[in-house]
RNA sequence: GCCCGGGUGGCGAAAUCGGCAGACGCAAAGGACUUAAAAUCCUUUUCACCGCAAGGUGAGUGCGGGUUCAAGUCCCGCCCCGGGCACCA
C-alpha cells in the first residue's frame, strides 16, 4: 500500500542532508484524488442520535445555488468544517449538514435570459456546487441535504403558513409594491435602479397598492427583544445591536389634536416640547389628508409617495404644502395649521406629527423653509431660553420647560411624565410604545417560490387549502416572460381551483412566499429530513437543538436571523420545539475580496473554489483562507500568499515521508534535541487547542504549527525515532481539521488506519510544554538592557541582585541613584534610576 | 448625523491579563546545490545613526495630551478608514 503510491518519478534522494532517506514530492492531485475515491460512497460523516455522547450541532448558512462556490463560500465552510472535525476528535456526536436555498429571483432571470426553466437551471447549479463541496471533502451528512425548492420541503412552508393563518399570525392587507408600467409587472426592490426599472432605465417605477400576505412578527417584538439576553456573550454584540436598532423600540406619548375632521393623533417622544408645536404635519398617505384636500392636492400627495419610494431618504429635500385646515393643541387650545409633507412616514407611529421646530432638527429645517413660526419652550439646564429671531438651529436636548403653562419650570423627563398623565386623565392621549419593525410582508408576485396555500372563492372569500391536500405544487411547464403581474396567473390549470369549503369554482392564490420563509426553519428539517408526515419529529429536535454554532456572513445579521428567531418562537408556541432560541452561538465571518476589490461577476474577479483546488489542491485553499487573517476579519485574496501555504504543506509532507522509516523503527536514544522538540510540540498542541476553544484565530494556530515545522527542520538529524514517531503522529492529528487529505495521507504513511477525524485529539502535557528556565527581562527606566536565564520560582531578591550585577546593566546604573527596583517573578526586573 | 469595528514594517498579520513590539507568512536580497534554471535548503530583512567587525546608541504601533516603574494595550481630545443605521418624530 505504501509503495504503490510512490512511483519512481516521485522519489529522489537527499544526499547532502539526510543519509539516503527517500522523500516524496508533494503531489496534491494524486493524494486528494486517491482519498476522494476511497471515501466516495462511505457516508463517513453520517450523524445519528446517540444519547451516550454529547451532541454538537454545527451549521453554516446554506448557499443560494448561483452556479459555483467562490472563495467566500470556501472560507465559510472551511471554518465550520475545521470546527466539526475538531469536535468529532473531542468525542462529540456532531451534526454537520448542508442544503440549498434554492428558490429565488435569479433563477427566473436566468430563465428569461436563456430560456432554461428555473427548476432545471437550479438543479444543474446545485449539481456543480455539490461536486465542489465533495471535492473539498467538507464533512457533511449528505443524507440530510435539504433543497428548499423541492415539494418535500416547501409543503412544510405551506403547512407553517396554515398554522400561522390558524393562529391569526398570517393576514392580508394592502401594501405598496414597485410597479414598472413598461413591463406591466411587480419589481423586487433590487430590480429598482435609481428609481427606474432595471430593464427599462428611463421608466420611473410607480407605487401600487396590492392586497398582500403578512406574518405578524410584531406580536413577538417584546419577546424578540427580551430573549436577546439569552444570546448576549454568544452572539456578536454588533449583531445584537443591529437587531435592537431594527426593532427600534421607543417610548413616548400619543395625543389627539382636535380638527373639523375628527381628532388627529400624533406620536411623540418629546411631549415636553408640545407647547412649542407650531403646526401638525400628516404623511401624504394619511387617511385624513385625502378628505382635507382637493384633487390637485391629492395629485401632489401621490407624486410625493411615488418619488419617495425610490429615493435615498438622505438626499431628499423636505417638501410640503398647507392644507388650509387647522388643528387644536390639546394642552393649550392653540390653533395651528395642518400641513402635508414628504418626510412624515405613514409607516411609523400614527402617520402624523406635531412639528416643534425649536427643538427638532427636521422640524426646524422644514418650518424655516416655509416660514412657519419657531417658538422655544425648553432652555438648557444652565442657560437661557433661545430667542425666536436669531435661532440658528434647533435645540434638541433635554432641559427645563418654559412658556408651557402649568408645566413650566420642570426638567424634561418630569414634564413628560406629568404631561402624559394629564393626557390620560383628560382622555386625549396616553403613554405609547412604538416600534420601527413592521409586520413581515411574505407575498411575492413571482413564480419561483412556495405557492401560498389558499384559494379565493366568490362565496366563501379566502379559504385555506386543507392540510391533507398539501403540497400545492408549483407547475413546472411555464413560460417566464417577465411580463404580467405574476407568471402563475398565466397557468389556468394552476389558477382554476375548487373551493374546499363550498365546492364551487375558486381562484388559487398566485403570490408565492418570500424565500426568507424557507431559510427561517431549514435547520430544523436537517434533524429529520425525510419525514413525510410532519416537518420533523419533535423528539429529534430536542436531541439536536439548539444549534451549538452557526457560522455565516454578517449580511444576514438582521433579516434572516430575526425571522428565524420569530419562527422558532411560533413553533415553540405551537408545541413543536422546546427552545426559545434556535442558535446558541453565532459567528460572523468577514467578507472575502479579491486583490483589493469586492468580488463580483461584472468585474470578472470572482475567485472560484475549483480553480484554486485545481492549482494548489483543496487542503492549500482551506489552509490559506484560515491562515491569512482571523476569520471574523475581511480578507483580501492574494495569489502570492497561497504559494506560501502550498510550500508549507510540501515541507510537512517531505519531512514526514523522509523520516517515516526512522519513526517506525523508533530507533536512537533520547537527545537534547528530543527534549527541545517535545517541548515545542506540546506548546503547539496547547496553542492550537486553545485557539479552537476560545477565539478561533486559526491564523495563529497554523503559525504555531509552522514554527514547529521550522524547529523540526533545524533538529531533523538529531531526533530519536521515538520522538519522531510521536511528533509526526500528533502533527497529522493537529492538521486534521485544516487539511483533511494531507493529514490522512500522513496518517497512512505512519502505518495507521481509520479516518483522522475519528481519532482522539492529542492532549498536551503542561510539564513537557514548560520552558526549562525563565527568561527574565531586565530594564533600566523601562528600557530593555539585558536578559537573565533563571530557574522558575527564583526569589525576588536573587533576581534583583543578578540584574544589578549584570555587565550590560552596570553602565546604566553605576554612578546613578537607584530609586526603586520592580521585580515581577519569572518575568521582569525594572530598575528605576535618577 | 448616530451606533459599532479598526489604524502596528514594502504587504497580510502577531503580541490572549499593563511587562522583550513585529511571531508566522508573502515580497525582496544574499548564499548552498545545479552546466544552467526551476524546485529545495540556509541566511538577512522596522527605521536612523556610530563601528572594519563582533556589536552599540537612539527613535518607533494614526496625531496630541495624560495615568504608570512600565502603554500597541488603560483614560481624555482629535484625524483617517471600513461597516451598519439614517427623515423612525
Amino acid at each position: 500500500m505504501l509503495k504503490e503510491s510512490c512511483c519512481g518519478a516521485n522519489q529522489r534522494r537527499v544526499i547532502h542532508l539526510h543519509r539516503l532517506m527517500p522523500e516524496k514530492t508533494y503531489d496534491h492531485n494524486q493524494i486528494e484524488l486517491r482519498w476522494y475515491e476511497r471515501w466516495a460512497g462511505q457516508d463517513l460523516y453520517k450523524a445519528e442520535e446517540d444519547s451516550s455522547r454529547p451532541k454538537y450541532y454545527v451549521l453554516e448558512m446554506l448557499p443560494y445555488p448561483s452556479g459555483a462556490l467562490h472563495i467566500g463560500h470556501i472560507r465559510n465552510y472551511s471554518i465550520g468544517d475545521a470546527l466539526a472535525r475538531y469536535k468529532w476528535m473531542r468525542g462529540f456526536n456532531v451534526l454537520h449538514p448542508m442544503g440549498w436555498d434554492a428558490f429565488g429571483l435569479p433563477a427566473e432571470n436566468a430563465a428569461i435570459a436563456n430560456k432554461q426553466p428555473p427548476c432545471e437551471w437550479t438543479h444543474s447549479n446545485i449539481a456543480k456546487m455539490k461536486a465542489t463541496h465533495r471535492r473539498f471533502q467538507f464533512s457533511y451528512d449528505w443524507d440530510r441535504e435539504v433543497t428548499t425548492c423541492e415539494p418535500e420541503y416547501y409543503r412544510w412552508n405551506q403547512w407553517f403558513f396554515l398554522k400561522m393563518l390558524e393562529r391569526g399570525l398570517a393576514y392580508r392587507k394592502k401594501a405598496l409594491v414597485n410597479w414598472c408600467p413598461e413591463c406591466g409587472t411587480v419589481l423586487a426592490n433590487e430590480q429598482v435602479v435609481d428609481g427606474c426599472c432595471w430593464r427599462h432605465e428611463s421608466t420611473p417605477v410607480e407605487q401600487r397598492a396590492l392586497e398582500q400576505w403578512f406574518f405578524k412578527i410584531t406580536q413577538y417584538t417584546d419577546q424578540l427583544l427580551h430573549d436577546m439576553k439569552q444570546l448576549e456573550g454568544n452572539w456578536p454584540e454588533r449583531v445584537l445591536t443591529m437587531q435592537r436598532n431594527w426593532i427600534g423600540r421607543s417610548e413616548g406619548t400619543e395625543a389627539d389634536f382636535g380638527s373639523d375632521y375628527g381628532p388627529i393623533r400624533v406620536f411623540t417622544t418629546r411631549v415636553d416640547t408640545i407647547f412649542g408645536a407650531t403646526c401638525v404635519i400628516l404623511a401624504p398617505e394619511h387617511p385624513l389628508a385625502e378628505r382635507m384636500i382637493d384633487a390637485a392636492g391629492r395629485a401632489r400627495a401621490k407624486a410625493m409617495v411615488d418619488a419617495r419610494a425610490n429615493k435615498d431618504p438622505g438626499d431628499m429635500e423636505k417638501e410640503g404644502f398647507f392644507t388650509g385646515k387647522y388643528a387644536v393643541n390639546p394642552y393649550n387650545g392653540e390653533r395651528v395649521p395642518i400641513w402635508i409633507a414628504n418626510f412624515v412616514l405613514t409607516t411609523y407611529g400614527t402617520g402624523a406629527i406635531m412639528a416643534v421646530p425649536a427643538h427638532d432638527e427636521r422640524d426646524f429645517e422644514f418650518c424655516s423653509k416655509y416660514g412657519i413660526p419657531i417658538r422655544a419652550v425648553i432652555r438648557p439646564v444652565e442657560g437661557r431660553l433661545a430667542l425666536p429671531a436669531p435661532m440658528k438651529e434647533a435645540f434638541p436636548d433635554d432641559g427645563i420647560t418654559e412658556n408651557s403653562g402649568e408645566f413650566s419650570g420642570l426638567p424634561s423627563d418630569e414634564a413628560r411624565r406629568r404631561m402624559t398623565a394629564k393626557a390620560e386623565k383628560d382622555g386625549f392621549g396616553k403613554a405609547a410604545v412604538t416600534y420601527r419593525i413592521k409586520d413581515w410582508g411574505v407575498s411575492r408576485q413571482r413564480y419561483w417560490g412556495t405557492p401560498i396555500p389558499v384559494v379565493h372563492c366568490a362565496n366563501c372569500g379566502v379559504v385555506p387549502v386543507p392540510e391533507s391536500e398539501l403540497p400545492v405544487l408549483l407547475p413546472t411547464n411555464i413560460q417566464i416572460t417577465g411580463r404580467g403581474r405574476s407568471p402563475l396567473e398565466d397557468v389556468p390549470e394552476f389558477v382554476n381551483a375548487t373551493c374546499p369549503k363550498c365546492g364551487g369554482p375558486a381562484r388559487r392564490e398566485t403570490d408565492t412566499m418570500d424565500t426568507f420563509v424557507d431559510s427561517s426553519w431549514y435547520f430544523y428539517r436537517y434533524c429529520d429530513p425525510h419525514n413525510d408526515r410532519a416537518p420533523f419529529d419533535p423528539k429529534k429536535i430536542s436531541y439536536w437543538f439548539p444549534i451549538d454554532q452557526y457560522i455565516g456572513g454578517v449580511e444576514h445579521a438582521i433579516l434572516h436571523l430575526i425571522y428565524s428567531r420569530f419562527f422558532t418562537k411560533v413553533m415553540r408556541d405551537i408545541g413543536l420545539v422546546e427552545n426559545d432560541e434556535p442558535v446558541k452561538k453565532l459567528f460572523t465571518q468577514g467578507m472575502v475580496i479579491a486583490e483589493g476589490a469586492k468580488m463580483s461577476k461584472s468585474k470578472g474577479n470572482v475567485v472560484g473554489g475549483d480553480a484554486v483546488a485545481e492549482r494548489y489542491g483543496t487542503d492549500t485553499a482551506r489552509l490559506f483562507v484560515l491562515f491569512a487573517v482571523p476569520p471574523e476579519k475581511e480578507m483580501d485574496w492574494i495569489d502570492a500568499g497561497v504559494e506560501g501555504i502550498y510550500r508549507f504543506l510540501g515541507r510537512v509532507y517531505r519531512f514526514a515521508t523522509r523520516n517515516v522509516e526512522r519513526a517506525r523503527q523508533r530507533s536512537g536514544n533520547q537527545t537534547d534535541a528530543d527534549r527541545k522538540i517535545l517541548r515545542k510540540l506540546h506548546q503547539t498542541i496547547r496553542k492550537v487547542t486553545e485557539d479552537f476553544e476560545t477565539r478561533w484565530h486559526f491564523n495563529t494556530s497554523i503559525a504555531a504549527v509552522m514554527e514547529l515545522m521550522n524547529d523540526l527542520y533545524g533538529e531533523e538529524t538529531n531526533l530519536s525515532g521515538v520522538v519522531l514517531a510521536d511528533v509526526l503522529e500528533k502533527l497529522a492529528l493537529m492538521l486534521g481539521p485544516f487539511a483533511p487529505y494531507l493529514s490522512q495521507e500522513l496518517w497512512k504513511e505512519l502505518g495507521r488506519d481509520g479516518p483522522v477525524f475519528q481519532q482522539t485529539w492529542p492532549a498536551y502535557d503542561a510539564d513537557l510544554a514548560k520552558e526549562a528556565e525563565a527568561e527574565i527581562v531586565v530594564q533600566v527606566n523601562g528600557k530593555l538592557r539585558a536578559h537573565l536565564s533563571t530557574p522558575f520560582g527564583t526569589p525576588e531578591d536573587v533576581l534583583r541582585q543578578k540584574a544589578l550585577e549584570h555587565p550590560k546593566v552596570r553602565p546604566f546604573v553605576d554612578g546613578k541613584q537607584i530609586m526603586k527596583v520592580i521585580v515581577v517573578p519569572d518575568k521582569l526586573v525594572n530598575i528605576v534610576v535618577r
